[in-house]
DNA sequence: TTTATTGTTCATTTTTATTTGAACAACCTC
DNA sequence: GAGGTTGTTCAAATAAAAATGAACAATAAA
């Protein structure tokens, strides 16, 4: 007998369905964490699966992804070999992981692709009718203000 | 004779091209706006079609967007009826409409969402042990502080 | 008018992302 | 070790997103 979900669980599914997919998240994600949430109770992936009637695979990879941001932990059990897992209440773990391993990584990489078009846009003469260099020149200043506003974001979320 | 794409023209293209994707607008977008943006010249759809090897469908769907952003404006031409347009310079443009349109309008219907939540959890009693509404307190203050980092961030992009 | 050019729309195709479920490995119980 | 659980992996199916291109409207030029 699988209990079906209780109104507040299914808005707190939807709600959290909405909020990793503005991540780039999957859907699954969502409900498993969205699930997991409301209720507080460490949960093995069997309940998820019959719970929120997905697949076994989907609920695996899930679990994985909300392992690695570290919105959920592993919980022992007494005389019960099942992993357990609750989620974190801390919910802006899966916003800095956005930040750290999404955001950050390209940005370092638009840092480093940016050099090489300034090399290239030089070519054409460093002076003031050199448009692309001065548009070039341009971006650079955003590209900087935007690798300073992480850790400032980062710090504004924290506590 | 379309000219070939110059070795800049291309670093442009890739550079915005993920630049865009981080916050989920079709590769098009980037291709499009990567090619305006370093050669600063106003161009019109056929140019685009022609050059970038992409489908008049495309450039038309991707000039809208970035007109939309506010990434690229409208300029006149002297004889010539076909609209020009010219990127801005202000990249920030297109972070800025993130955060208005997608992620601003979502952290407010997750306010609305939340609240009836609430609603629905203080049913099981207004009390300490009464656990996912614990929970919904404590994502309600996530929530408030998401809210209010917007402006901030906003604010650190803009000058 | 008629014909050519420019740009939009949207049904279809293509591509990419996600989910499924079967096969498998690890581990426990008897 | 046979049989039962639990959990992972990955090829195939499905769903979702984006690109294409043909049909169309609007306008200009002949």
């Amino acid at each position: 007998m699988v209990s079906q979900l209780t109104k507040l669980e299914e808005e707190s599914i939807d709600y959290f369905v909405s909020f990793v997919q503005i991540f780039g998240f999957p859907k699954s994600v969502g409900q498993i964490y969205g699930l997991m949430f409301v209720s507080g109770e460490p949960m093995v992936m069997g309940q998820l699966v019959e719970r929120l009637e997905i697949s076994k695979g989907s609920v695996s990879q899930g679990l994985a992804t909300l392992k690695a941001l570290g919105a959920i932990v592993p919980v022992e059990v007494e005389n019960d070999r099942r992993e357990h897992f609750q989620a974190d209440l801390d919910v802006s773990r899966i916003v800095n992981h956005f930040f750290s391993e999404r955001l950050e990584p390209r940005l370092q990489n638009g840092s480093r692709r940016l050099e090489g078009m300034l090399e290239l846009a030089r070519e054409g003469g460093d002076t003031k009718e050199n448009e692309p260099l001065n548009r070039l020149k341009a971006l650079k200043k955003w590209q900087t203000r935007g690798q300073r506003a992480i850790p400032f974001i980062k710090r504004f979320l924290k506590n």
